[in-house]
DNA sequence: ATGGATGCAAATGATTTGCATGAAG
DNA sequence: CTTCATGCAAATCATTTGCATCCAT
C-alpha cells in the first residue's frame, strides 16, 4: 500500500518522463516543495526548504529554468528583485494580489481576459498568453496604518 | 514665439516642480526621450539615445527610479532581463502585447479589469493597481516561421 | 549659501556558466 | 557506458551606492 509521498513521487516521475527529462532527487524535491506551498516561491525560499542541504543554489536555478521552459511552472513577477515560481499543472489558471505593505499574497480566481486574447488573435497574434498581477494594501495593513496615524496625532 | 521643443520643456518643468523636484538637464532629456518614443524603453536604450553623452548610466537609473516613485513613469516587465519604462501622464491606461519572437510591441487599449479591481476592494484591499502584459507571436513572425518550415520539407 | 543631483568608480547581489564528477537510463 | 545533471567556484551583468564635486534654488 502506497502512502501519499509515494503517490506524489509517482506523479512527479510521470511529469518528468513525459517531458523526456531525467528523474533526479533535486527535481523531485523541488516539485514537492512547490506543490505543498500554495503561493509563488522565490529561488531562495525553495532552496532553504530543501531537506537535502547539499543541493546547490545553481541546481535550483537550473531546475526552475528548465521547468519554466517546459511550462511545468510559471514565472511570476511581483515587481521586486526576485522571480517567483508556481506549479502550473493541477491548478487552474489564476492570478494574484500582492499587498504592497506586508507582501501577503492571495489568489485571484476570476480571469476576464479571454475576450481580449480573442481580439488580439483577430489582429494576427497567435499563441497569446498574458501575465497579470494585482497590487494593493490588504485590510490588515490598512488597519495598522490607520491606528499608527491616530497614535501620531497626540 | 516658442517652438515645440520649448513648449515641451515648459511642460516637463511643470511636472518636475509640481513634484518638488529640481529641474536638471538629464531629467529634461530623459522625459523628452520617453515622450518621443511610444513604446516602453530599457535603461540602456534611454541612455544611448541621450545627446548629452557625459550623462552617466547611474544617473539614468536614479532618475527612472525617482520617476517611478513619483508615478511619472511606470515600470514594465516583459519577462526578460531588463526593466522598461513608459511615461504615464498624457497617455491613458493601456497594456502591451509583446511578440515572443521578434520583440515587437503593440499597445492594447482595452482594459476590462475594473470589475476585478472592484471585487478586490470588496475583499478589503485598497489602492489596487495591476500589471498586465500579453505575449504572443505576431503575424509577421508566424509567416516567416511557416515559410521556413516549408523550406525544410524538400 | 546649501541641499540635492551628478559623475566616477567600486560594490552588490541575483543569476549564469565552465568544468570535473557522479548518477540516470 | 554514455548522456545528462549536479556541485563547486568563478564569472557575469544589471543595478546600486559612496563620495567628491557641481549646480539648482
Amino acid at each position: 500500500m502506497q502512502n501519499n509521498a509515494d503517490l506524489e513521487k509517482e506523479e512527479f516521475k510521470v511529469i518528468l518522463l513525459s517531458h523526456n527529462q531525467r528523474v533526479t532527487a533535486p527535481r523531485l524535491e523541488i516539485l514537492s516543495i512547490l506543490k505543498s506551498n500554495k503561493k509563488p516561491m522565490t529561488i531562495s525560499q525553495i532552496h532553504s526548504e530543501m531537506k537535502d542541504k547539499k543541493t546547490d543554489l545553481a541546481t535550483v536555478y537550473r531546475t526552475l529554468n528548465l521547468f519554466t521552459d517546459l511550462r511545468i511552472v510559471s514565472e511570476i513577477d511581483f515587481k521586486d528583485e526576485f522571480k517567483r515560481y508556481e506549479l502550473i499543472f493541477d491548478r487552474h489558471h489564476h492570478h494574484h494580489i500582492v499587498c504592497r505593505s506586508c507582501g501577503r499574497v492571495d489568489n485571484v480566481e476570476a480571469c476576464v481576459l479571454g475576450e481580449l486574447e480573442k481580439m488580439l488573435q483577430r489582429k494576427g497574434y497567435t499563441e497569446v498568453t498574458h501575465s497579470l498581477e494585482f497590487f494593493g494594501i490588504c485590510e490588515e495593513c490598512r488597519r495598522v496604518s490607520v491606528s499608527q496615524n491616530l497614535n501620531n496625532q497626540n
